[in-house]
Order: C-alpha cells, then sequence, then structure tokens
RNA sequence: GUCCCCAUCGUCUAGUGGACCAGGACACUGGCCUUUCACGCCGGCGACAGGGGUUCGAAUCCCCUUGGGGACGCCA
C-alpha cells in the first residue's frame, strides 16, 4: 500500500469501524477521485487501517462456515470440528411454528455439515408436560422430515445427573441452601421494583451456610460484579452486568431442577456445539454461562434467532393466523413449503425465494440469518405452497391428496385417473385442502351435479342452451373422445356458425361444471368421458 | 421500572464504505394470454425511522432520540 507523499494519512477513528458487527476485506477500490485527493492516496486512507483492524465476526455464515465454504472437501473435514445440535421443546403444547422454525434451523445446520441433530424433551415440570404434547411435538418433526439422531431424551428420566452436578456446586461454594419462602422472595422484588431498582432476590442466605432441609431450595451463588459476555453468532458480543442477575434457584425443595440448570447439564451431557433457539432466551444465557463456568465445562456456541412476530408486528398468536404445525398438515400445506417459508423467515441467500429441502441444507450456511424479528405472512406462505405443489412428484402428491378426497365424501380415482385430474387442478391450487373441494365437480354424477344458480342465470340463457345442445351432437360424432378433438369440435361448431367463442364456452361451461370457474374445457371432458360428458349436457338442457 | 435485543417498500428480504436517485419476492394494481377462474408473462405503485458525527464519499461505521420486541419465576 502506498501512502500520501504529504504525509500519512489520517487513521480513520477506531470508533467508527463497528469491529462487533462487519467482517471487513480489503478489496481493490473502484473509487472516483474528488479534490485533490490521487487514487493512491485515497487507497491508503483505507487500506491502511482496515488491514490491521482485527477481523471480529458476528455472523454465523462467516467464520467457520465460511471456511467451509472456500475450502476444499477435505480441508473442510479436518477444518471442521462436529457439529452436534438440539431441538428442546417442552411438551406444554403442539409444535408451534416458532419452534419449528429454530428446530429447523438447528437441523439445517447439523445435517449440512454431516453432524448430529438430537431431541431433547424438557419434561422437568411434570404439572404441565403431556406426554400427548410429545407425541404431537414428534408427528409434527416427522411431518415436516425433520429427522433426530439417537432416541429422544426425556429430562424426567435423568433428575440423578441434574442432582450430581448441583451437588458439585454445592462442594464448590457456588450454590447455597436458602430457606427463604417464596412469598418473602416476592416480596423482595416488590420492594426492589418499587426502588426502580431490578426486582431480584436479595441474598439474604448467600452466607448462612444453611444446610438441606424441608422446604429449603438451593441457589445458585452469582458474582455480585463484572460483566458476563455472549457471544452470540447471530447477535455479536452481548455483554451482561453479573450484578443484572439473581441467585438463580437451582434445585427445588422437590429435589427437581430448573431449566438453567437442567439446560447446562443437559447441553453439555449431549456433547452440543452449538445452541441456537429463539432470542426470548438470549437473557438466560449469561446465567447459564455463569454455571459453564462454575461447573467448569466447555461453552457451547450459542445462536439466538429473533421471535417471529404478528402481521401486525405484535407477539404471534392464533388471531394472526399462525397456527400449530399440525393444523398446517390438516389444512393440505406440503411440508417442503413450510420448511421453505419458515427458513426463509429471518434466512435468506440472496434474492433466492424457492427451496428445495435438498437445497436448503446445502445453502443453509452460505446465506445469513437476521437479526430482526419477521412478521409471519400467511399470504406469501399460501403462494410458496402453490410454488411447491407445481414441481412436486405426481405419485407423492395422489397419495397425500386422497385423504382431503375422502374427507368431502368424494370417491378418489385410482391410478391414471387420479393423476390425470390432479394435473388439471395442481397449478391453479393453493393447497390440497382446496384443491380436492376444487374437484367435486369432477368426481360426482351428472345427476349429482350442482349448477349455480348464479351461473346459470348469467352464462346458461335460451341461446345459449341452444349451443349447448348442438354441441352435444358434434361431440356424440367423435370416434376419440381426446381433448384434441373436443377442442377441434368446438372450434368448429364456433367457426361454421358464424359465432365467437364467448357466446359458447360459458354456457358449455355452466352445463359441465355447474360453475363458471375452472379447468380448460376440452380437459375437463375428455377426463370425464363421452358419456358422462354428455350427460351433463343432457342434464343442463332440463334445467 | 430495570436490563437486553432490534430498525431498508404494507410484509419477507438483497445490501459487508464508491457498482444504489436502493435490487428481488408476497400483497396491491394496469396489460397480455384465455370460454372462465387460476397459472404464467410484461409493466406500475412502494422503503433506507429522525438527528448528530466519522469519511473525499454513509442504507452500510459511531453516538443520541424515537419506535418495536424480549427478559426480569421454586415455567420452560
Amino acid at each position: 500500500m502506498r501512502f500520501s507523499s504529504s504525509g500519512p494519512p489520517p487513521l480513520l477513528n477506531p470508533d467508527c469501524l463497528g469491529l462487533g458487527k462487519k467482517l471487513y476485506k480489503t478489496r481493490p477500490f473502484p473509487f472516483k477521485l474528488g479534490g485533490a485527493w490521487r487514487s493512491e492516496e485515497i487507497a491508503g486512507r483505507n487500506f491502511a487501517p482496515l488491514s490491521v483492524i482485527p477481523c471480529v465476526d458476528s455472523g454465523i455464515h462467516k467464520t467457520e462456515w465460511f471456511l467451509k465454504t472456500t475450502a476444499n472437501k477435505e480441508q473442510r473435514t479436518k477444518a471442521m470440528t462436529k457439529i452436534i445440535t438440539r431441538f428442546a421443546p417442552s411438551p406444554t403444547g403442539h409444535l408451534h411454528i416458532g419452534g419449528a422454525r429454530t428446530a429447523i434451523f438447528c437441523w439445517l445446520m447439523a445435517r449440512n455439515a454431516d453432524g448430529k441433530f438430537y431431541l431433547r424433551i424438557e419434561d422437568t415440570d411434570r404439572e404441565r408436560s403431556l406426554q400427548e404434547y410429545t407425541d404431537s411435538i414428534l408427528a409434527s418433526m416427522r411431518w415436516l422430515g425433520l429427522d433426530w439422531d439417537g432416541e429422544p431424551i426425556y429430562q424426567h428420566t435423568r433428575m440423578d445427573l441434574y442432582n450430581s452436578y448441583i451437588d458439585r456446586l454445592l462442594a464448590s461454594g457456588h450454590a447455597y441452601w436458602c430457606d427463604c419462602t417464596p412469598e418473602a422472595v416476592e416480596a423482595m422484588r416488590e420492594d426492589a421494583r418499587a426502588k426502580g431498582l431490578k426486582p431480584k432476590y436479595n441474598g439474604c442466605c448467600r452466607e448462612r451456610g444453611l444446610g438441606p432441609g424441608p422446604d429449603r431450595v438451593v441457589r445458585f451463588k452469582a458474582p455480585l460484579t463484572g460483566q458476563t459476555v455472549v457471544d452470540d453468532l447471530v447477535k455479536g458480543q452481548v455483554a451482561v452486568d453479573n450484578a443484572e442477575m439473581d441467585d438463580m434457584v437451582l434445585r427445588r425443595p422437590d429435589n427437581t431442577p430448573t431449566y438453567n440448570l437442567a439446560v447446562v447439564v443437559d447441553d453439555a451431557e449431549m456433547g452440543i456445539t452449538h445452541v441456537l433457539r429463539g432470542d426470548d432466551h438470549l437473557t438466560n444465557t449469561p446465567r447459564q454461562i455463569l454455571i459453564y463456568q462454575a461447573l467448569g465445562l466447555p461453552l457451547p456456541k450459542f445462536g439466538h434467532v429473533p421471535m417471529i412476530l404478528g402481521p401486525d408486528k405484535q407477539k404471534l398468536s392464533k388471531r394472526h393466523g399462525a397456527k400449530a404445525v399440525i393444523e398446517y398438515e390438516k389444512d393440505g400445506l406440503l411440508p417442503e413449503a413450510l420448511v421453505n417459508y419458515l427458513v426463509r423467515l429471518g434466512w435468506s441467500h440472496g434474492d433466492d425465494e424457492i427451496f428445495t429441502l435438498r437445497e436448503l441444507i446445502d445453502k443453509f450456511p452460505q446465506g445469513r440469518l437476521s437479526a430482526s424479528p419477521s412478521a409471519f405472512d400467511p399470504e406469501k406462505l399460501a403462494w410458496l405452497n402453490g410454488q411447491h405443489l407445481k414441481v412436486a412428484a405426481p405419485d407423492r402428491l395422489a397419495e397425500l391428496l386422497r385423504p382431503f378426497l375422502l374427507e368431502l365424501g368424494l370417491t378418489p380415482p385410482e391410478g391414471e385417473r387420479l393423476a390425470g385430474i390432479i394435473e388439471l387442478f395442481r397449478d391453479r391450487a393453493t393447497g390440497l385442502k382446496d384443491m380436492a373441494a376444487a374437484m367435486r365437480f369432477m368426481l360426482v354424477p351428472a345427476a349429482e351435479l350442482h349448477y349455480d344458480e348464479m351461473a346459470v342465470d348469467k352464462a346458461l340463457p335460451e341461446e345459449g342452451r341452444v349451443h349447448v345442445a348442438a354441441l352435444a351432437e358434434a361431440f356424440r360424432e367423435l370416434s376419440a373422445f381426446t381433448p384434441e378433438n373436443i377442442h377441434a369440435a368446438m372450434h368448429g361448431y364456433v367457426e361454421t356458425g358464424g359465432l365467437k367463442m364467448k357466446q359458447v364456452g360459458p354456457p358449455l361451461r355452466v352445463a359441465l361444471v355447474g360453475a363458471l370457474a375452472g379447468p380448460g374445457l376440452p380437459e375437463i371432458m375428455a377426463w370425464l368421458g363421452k358419456d358422462e360428458s354428455l350427460a351433463r349436457l343432457a342434464r343442463a338442457a332440463s334445467l
């Protein structure tokens, strides 16, 4: 690098360089010259300071993953430590889309790196944990295609493990017994709140040297001074004063551990390398780090992804059209569409919108995770589902559609017939449920076809009936009832009669469909077959 | 109240100090295609929250303000 001949360039103010956020890279400057500066001087001003600034990076996609995408396969495998992630739901409800998204992120991360993805059921609260919810969550995971390694781990089976760690903390002086009643602690919080301070336990039992006893809890002896820093993969460095944290309860009087303790023990025992979770856990993380340190355990990497908000930017709830995963399944969404949508909420790969599962696995590390919360948009989800519907394998689509037809009391056609009707409807549907509903008129016999009154009034006047009757004769003559022949017959009728298709099409459509919308007429008729088509035309004539 | 996080079209986002009077997608909207509804294609509308600073140059780096979200449990 060359510097200005009139002296060293003025250094940029390091405060302006934002070390926590961006990876600076030096590159040739396509600069424009202004004033008296020459290119070298300008380049010098920019290159020199930047090149001595350490490249600090917060992005999940930039540090080790950057290495991964640039190194060749062999280097990659060597350079990479095995990635082990987990999803740890609490079985107090069905799997919702927020949880599903963090699960997907964890899964993608592990599958991309050929690592492990574990499932842990956080059911230390036996009162609120229900087996049916565990079953439901696992079912939703399977439906989404998120396979996990090994058997799910249930926290309620590991009480002895947690207690052994708590005993270690007690023995090393990092924890102590406390006999304050919940009411007394609540009073302390009220007191602090009244003084404008952070509500917390006041630590009155810290130095009392109490031993075990009924109704006593074990508390963590948190440092009173200093800071704890979370080096977050998504948020960058987040520092919290230790004075902000209070002496959390680790063990309840009934000998069960609390959340923060159990999480640390399990993540350490399971060898988790990357903890990705919702950013509502961000303030829990410094507490957990303190426990890791007290226990002398190595820290995993943390990444806190922003929560999903409703379209009004308020907390997501049912009223926003956000439902449990299981409900989307019932609505006829394709799992790959839900996954695609959820991943794109907070993650991007350039301008790409549509991804297969395979593409997501391959591209996930090359994309970017957003640090800001995003709003849930049911309309875009519907669009995306339509896109995936267009490219889904026909056999699979047939399998998926069948139950939706049965639910509507319709008899699903078999084999080629089913494949044929799906071809007619897949491009115009946004979901399996509405696709099945749209097919109804195709699947009922002429006698049971429902004619929409408004459509009949509008498109089947006397003149229209004449056309329908004439066309019926023309169709009867056809030997091969193919879309091409039917199409030709229609056009032949229009041309010889000196008519417009607008005069003929709508009456014919109402006669065949009972309504004014739907797939192409020749295709509908060919699928229906000559007999059924003519039966419908005959019935329409008698309306 | 205290602490933490976040901030580009209505929404999801691209954007790594010069290629940006800001690109793509959903939605909305005009047109084409078509018997119809969709699909598809072509076009339009539409944003860097505000104010300071750093810099020759800021959507981008720093600070403040404002706004939004989260956490503060013997829930997870």
